[in-house]
DNA sequence: GCCAACGTTGGC
DNA sequence: GCCAACGTTGGC
């Protein structure tokens, strides 16, 4: 099992979206580096859902139910999109000034690689937001 | 709103 | 294949 973090602008979508949606495509990625990460995605995996822009905090948990397919969003057969569903909201949003405060996450890409809007986790490093929020 | 970082594009 | 120009992202 492998565990992931996705960056969205809540702007165009958030986790209240998610939530009222149940489940979503995440599609509309188009750099290589995250495109690669997604299709690495296995159903069950869990994936954290970073606010970027506004809050800047980690805010819930969704886990991935459907592997990456072509992007249905282009007829460009390099993109993909996975489906995610809503598991449950952080009892406690994890900031990013939080994150970066905490030596154990400074490898991280959302730190190393602000631009890189889906990135793996390591078991100990998705954990370590876990116990973050409460 | 600004701007640094960085990925992508396209001319050569 | 290189690299300058450009566009986008996202923190501040």
């Amino acid at each position: 099992m492998n565990y992931w973090l996705v960056k969205s602008d809540p702007g165009s979508y958030s986790w209240g979206d998610l939530v009222k949606d149940k489940k979503t495509w995440w599609d509309g990625v188009r750099n290589y580096q995250a495109r690669n990460f997604m299709v690495e995605m296995q159903p069950g995996d869990p994936v954290l859902v970073y606010h970027s822009q506004k809050t800047k905090d980690v805010v819930g948990i969704a886990k991935v139910t459907r592997e990456a397919r072509q992007d249905p969003a282009t007829d460009d057969e390099r993109w993909v999109a996975m489906e995610i569903e809503a598991v449950e909201p952080l009892k406690n949003p994890v900031t990013l000034e939080k994150i970066k405060s905490e030596p154990a996450l400074a490898e991280i890409h959302l730190i190393k690689n602000s631009r890189l809007s889906v990135m793996p986790l390591s078991k100990e490093e998705f954990d370590k937001i876990m116990e973050m929020s409460g």
